[in-house]
DNA sequence: ATTTGACTAAAAAACATAATTGGTCAAATA
DNA sequence: TATTTGACCAATTATGTTTTTTAGTCAAAT
């Protein structure tokens, strides 16, 4: 068996309990039983737990990213796109929890070695807001005085929703004004037809 | 001595150490010592140390809500009154840490006694929006189409916001983008010319 | 090159004990 | 009568100790 199968297989399992029972509750005793393997081979694929659970969490968003990376490649109207890009992101990252953890964690100031993965998401959003907004406004679809600005506004919003959305379970309360939110802001960047 | 002198002196003691080492660290013996009284006196005045803190948490609020009275009553144009509003309300809840406290209790699912105090702030600031809002359609300042939806946007927007702001000190980050999404929030309700 | 399982050090859990603190109340004070 | 006191108690919290669990290592086996 190949190197790369293997490591796969402790993704996995790894996934599964992460996902289960969150970073510390999970041991990597049963990661590795699951698969049937000693616990050590798990220190010969990854340094160490935090590295593992990286990982896993990278690949988590990896998800999020391809899906949201199809949104901005379509060939729909820049509108469209960004109102995709936006409710889309709500959907995964509400499934996505792992990177609740990571949110957990910001709050309690713990767990730093998550901040390159997080940090690494935050780019690729902007860069993906950032390049809708020059395309609309290049195609003529947009009103953006100030992209930077727009993008800035963008992600303090859904960054801060974070929190209550899905720390707090008030996803079911805040659907609906974060769809509205969201056409607003849609709205104030069309142009102004007559 | 009149009882009411007391009971503000035992609010004032309250609010200095409240603020200064938050509600757990806080006891009622120092409270009470701080104003050369013992301990059981509080008691006279207060059902328990909830309600004491209830209480300073109320006064604290009550300052913020009549500096925000002011805005909303003052002469100035609704666009005007409505930013003045988001900013000073930014402003004052920065300075509010017992406000902050209650925030924090909110996220551990404790402190479920401050929660009449926190529903009054919040059901008086969907009242004072909705005014604005009401104020500046009627009097053709502002395109607002369902006053209720844009209340529950901003409503949203702002709680969502604290979280960040005062419990992971970004104000300072968030300072700037948060006056930009205000802005853009106003202009958006502005009526278009032409 | 990969896997194992016994091993260790360190962290966490469990337990016991001491100290602190919220809250009460009969008596004192004014 | 209205207010204040301080001794008192129950319960929570802090502290110290022991036990268990678990992340991580490594020499030997596959």
């Amino acid at each position: 068996m190949p190197d790369i199968e293997v490591r796969n297989l402790i993704v996995e399992s790894a996934t599964k309990y992460f996902s289960k029972y969150g970073f510390s509750k999970t041991t990597m005793d049963e990661i590795a039983k699951n698969i049937h393997k000693a616990k050590g081979v798990l220190y010969y694929y990854f340094k160490s737990k935090e590295e593992l659970f990286n990982e896993v969490l990278k690949q988590e968003l990896s998800k999020v990213k391809k899906e949201l990376k199809k949104i901005v490649d379509s060939d729909d109207d820049t509108l469209i796109i960004l109102k995709e890009y936006m409710l889309t992101r709500l959907k995964l990252l509400h499934k996505a929890v792992n990177y609740h953890e990571t949110l957990r964690a910001d709050f309690f100031e713990k767990y730093y070695f998550v901040k390159d993965v997080r940090d690494d998401f935050t780019e690729f959003e902007r860069t993906q807001i950032t390049n809708i907004l020059k395309k609309g406004k290049k195609e003529g679809y947009l009103n953006v005085k100030n992209i930077n600005s727009t993008v800035n506004i963008a992600i303090m919003i859904i960054s801060s929703i974070e929190f209550p959305l899905f720390l707090q379970n008030k996803y079911a309360e805040y659907e609906n004004t974060m769809e509205e939110l969201i056409s607003m802001l849609v709205n104030n960047l069309k142009i102004q037809k007559k």
